[in-house]
DNA sequence: GTATAATTGTTATAGGCAATATCTAATTGA
DNA sequence: TCAATTAGATATTGCCTATAACAATTATAC
């Protein structure tokens, strides 16, 4: 099961990278487009990694003009994390390498054992 | 699906780390108990880690007094890994920590839900 | 209303795990 | 016999994550 995950897991990665992303750059820009004005703070939760590891991830998607820290007026500690143009643009092909990626376990998986697949995973999560 | 497994290894961990064991260090003496005499090597492939990583996994054993370096007469560039009698009896102890860890996956998938979901991942590790 | 606590982002640091390069000793094979 | 291969070991590196400590800001308690 661990190295279905893993197997899994390495298709989404090298199938991402054909857009130069990363499964947590991706995540991070799908939340940011979900929830415009994030804080930082929401990302690492919805991650479940620590703050401090973060920081490098928003500089990098900052500094390749995807991401904009903008002041938060409501509380000037955190940012109001959005997405720009070519971070809605990158997101995109995110998106459809993601959809690649799903098609490409639907060819192992009928639809059916997909969806065994994920509710016994769900139960594995909560127990 | 990659949250469960990584609950799932996590219980693994958790329990055997009750008997003082890793499931690399587990896998290990397992490993060596089912093959009396056989080579680091044997053991780094079996694990899927790279040779110089195996090193300091079995000094902590040999340190622990679980397992022996042995002389291999035909070959003297290997050892021959041995268990000791502590080594077989923490296996015995891993052993059943092992068990409580399945039981606990019993809890929460019907028999037929985890046979699924197996079949299922050895469809994922394939393709 | 001020003092204390908590939160946000940040830096520096440390730990765990895996990979590569290189070395020695020993074995195999041309 | 000499070159190539194999086993174990060491050192080094990289990646990812976790912790500690800090400045700035906000929230809470008294």
């Amino acid at each position: 099961m661990r190295q279905a995950s893993l197997a899994v897991w390495n298709d989404l990665v090298t199938t991402l990278a054909t857009v130069e992303l990363k499964p947590q750059s991706y995540a991070a820009l799908l939340i940011i487009d979900t929830s415009p004005g994030c804080k930082q703070q929401d990302i690492a939760d919805a991650l479940g990694i620590a703050r401090p590891n973060l920081v490098a991830l928003i500089d990098a998607l900052v500094e390749r003009g995807l991401v904009e820290r903008g002041v938060n007026a409501g509380d000037r500690r955190s940012y109001a994390l959005t997405l720009t143009d070519a971070g809605r643009a990158l997101l995109d092909k995110g998106r459809a390498a993601h959809q690649l990626h799903e098609a490409r376990l639907a060819e192992a998986l009928s639809p059916a054992e997909a969806a065994a697949l994920l509710a016994s995973a769900r139960k594995l999560v909560r127990g």
